[in-house]
DNA sequence: ATGGCTATGTAGCATAGA
């Protein structure tokens, strides 16, 4: 089963993108996040004649989550039960037998700002319901836009980047949180290239200069990550012509 | 160098992203 995220910055810009690299990934399920689109304008049709299934979150100019999935996604459930939120940036279904949670985690903008704080309630929040869902789901998987760099590996410039949001202590000891939980970060089951990033800057050639940050990660329940034989970014798309700044990340789990 | 791109909503720029 190959399990995949992007975040696409915009479905209606990104979806020719999406549809050739479904085409050339023939991924399992991928977990979409910015999809910026409100639910009657989800390109359903198009991702279905690809032959592709959808499951969705949306809303006007920001935010929005998505599960586009081969197989029928079952019991899909939006947002974190029991965290009140407007902003569409959760959304959960049940995929050949592996329970799969789609996140967009709140950017935080700056450290210190309203919007941090409400960051670290949302991941609070989150920690709080996956623990319920370890529980109940032994085969569990966690993909999104985290929005954090777990640690200064993941990041192309750590002492320009200490203590800045996306970096800083308290989400990174969230991140922790999670792994506590016993979720394994995919990414770094394997030995991977230095400089390995998910997402660059549209500015300053950050991309050319492979100046970037890893903050899209695939976190897996132990019994998943006994069945990941891989993972991988693929910043393929990243080269094309206006391209999302975000690159995927791909899981590759054994039967 | 505190900018530098890009997308959206909306018709000039403001807001947000990370």
């Amino acid at each position: 089963m190959r399990l995949a995220t992007w975040n696409v910055n915009s479905l209606k810009v990104r979806l020719p993108h999406l549809l050739d690299w479904l085409a050339s990934q023939q991924p399992d399920a991928v977990c979409i996040q910015e999809t910026k689109v409100e639910d009657t304008k989800f390109p359903r049709e198009e991702i279905e004649a690809a032959g592709y299934q959808v499951a969705f979150s949306g809303q006007k100019t920001y935010n929005g989550v998505a599960i586009i999935s081969r197989s029928a996604p079952e019991h899909v459930h939006a947002g974190i039960p029991g965290f009140d939120d407007e902003q569409k940036r959760v959304i959960t279904a049940t995929i050949q037998g592996v329970r799969v949670v789609c996140a967009y985690v709140p950017n935080g903008q700056a450290v210190d700002s309203d919007k941090y704080q409400y960051k670290l309630r949302w991941l609070a929040a989150f920690e709080a319901w996956l623990a319920t869902e370890r529980r109940s789901q032994p085969r569990l998987a966690v993909l999104g836009d985290y929005n954090i760099a777990p640690a200064d590996e993941d990041v192309h410039d750590p002492a320009a980047w200490k203590d800045q949001v996306l970096c800083s202590a308290p989400e990174r000891a969230a991140f922790q949180r999670l792994l506590g939980l016993g979720f394994k970060d995919s990414f770094r089951l394997f030995p991977q290239a230095e400089k390995s990033f998910s997402w660059w800057d549209y500015r300053m050639m950050a991309f050319r200069r492979k100046m970037g940050l890893r903050i899209d990660h695939i976190l897996l329940s132990p019994q998943l990550a006994a069945r990941c034989g891989a993972c991988q970014i693929d910043i393929e798309p990243r080269r094309l012509e206006r391209p999302s700044d975000h690159a995927p990340v791909i899981a590759d789990l054994a039967d």
